[in-house]
DNA sequence: GACAAATGATATAAATTTAGTATCATTTAA
DNA sequence: TTAAATGATACTAAATTTATATCATTTGTC
């Protein structure tokens, strides 16, 4: 059970890449060369990231992405939240009309708790905080 | 991201189903008529069960399963270990060659934190928590 | 205007994990 | 002896994650 997929770690470092080099405009081929990761995979990344609106993205030559917010005001579960949708560990088969429990589950309230508790910690991590000095 | 699968989910109303008949050996033939689960999946998640000593079974003509242990001495830990393996919330790439971070990583850090608080949490649950009254 | 360097949109493929099925061997109460 | 059970194990199917590929469009520079 991954609270961090593979495409987020690597939005996560594409970011911070971006986040050190302030208002310029860096383009996927750079980032692909600075973080080894695949360009067709990061390209891919790095469009959601725009389509979510977390970095800006300038078309054409000379072009590229850099952060639209501050590192301070870019938090872990927004990051988790575009690549995986609304945040819940609790995907229960309670919807799914084949549960015997609907309506009332003790265990779905337990993993309540502790989803809202993952989620309060996911909220309170921003990228600024995961910048090495 | 689920922290209960379908197949813990199934485990969990089996094992409360046992819990609620005692000492009595219950065959997977009627834990599938009671709890509409497939056969042969139900089967195999009590199998999983029998391995890691959370019930116990009887073969042959009459045989079947039951608790092992107290209700109150199962641990939803126990049960997600079963299934998943020793749990971890950071199955990050850290171990993987291919991390740049290695030996350092905020990241994994901050998620090292949230997985002893949820895995505390899984700790704290256990099965007869989980009976309704 | 032509061209090269970029992103946008979108479709598809490969790998992995989760979910589920099937089969044969062995055990045991009646 | 037989029927009803689990043990072991191999296989299949579905879903999700991890990528790859392609074509269209935009834009700075010569």
């Amino acid at each position: 059970m991954k609270l961090i997929t593979r495409e987020i770690d690597y939005a996560i470092r594409a970011l911070i890449y971006l986040a050190e080099n302030g208002e310029r405009i860096v383009p996927v081929t750079e980032l692909v060369d600075e973080l080894g990761i695949t360009r067709p995979f990061l390209r891919k990344i790095m469009q959601e990231l725009a389509k979510a609106d977390v970095v800006g993205s300038y078309k054409g030559n000379k072009g590229g992405f850099l952060l639209k917010k501050k590192p301070e005001s870019i938090y872990l579960i927004d990051l988790v939240e575009v690549f995986q949708g609304k945040f819940s560990l609790n995907e229960c088969i309670l919807n799914k009309d084949i549960c015997p429990n609907r309506g009332d589950c003790i265990l779905k309230d337990r993993v309540e708790d502790i989803e809202e508790r993952v989620k309060k910690d996911l909220e309170s991590i921003d990228l600024r905080s995961l910048i090495k000095k």
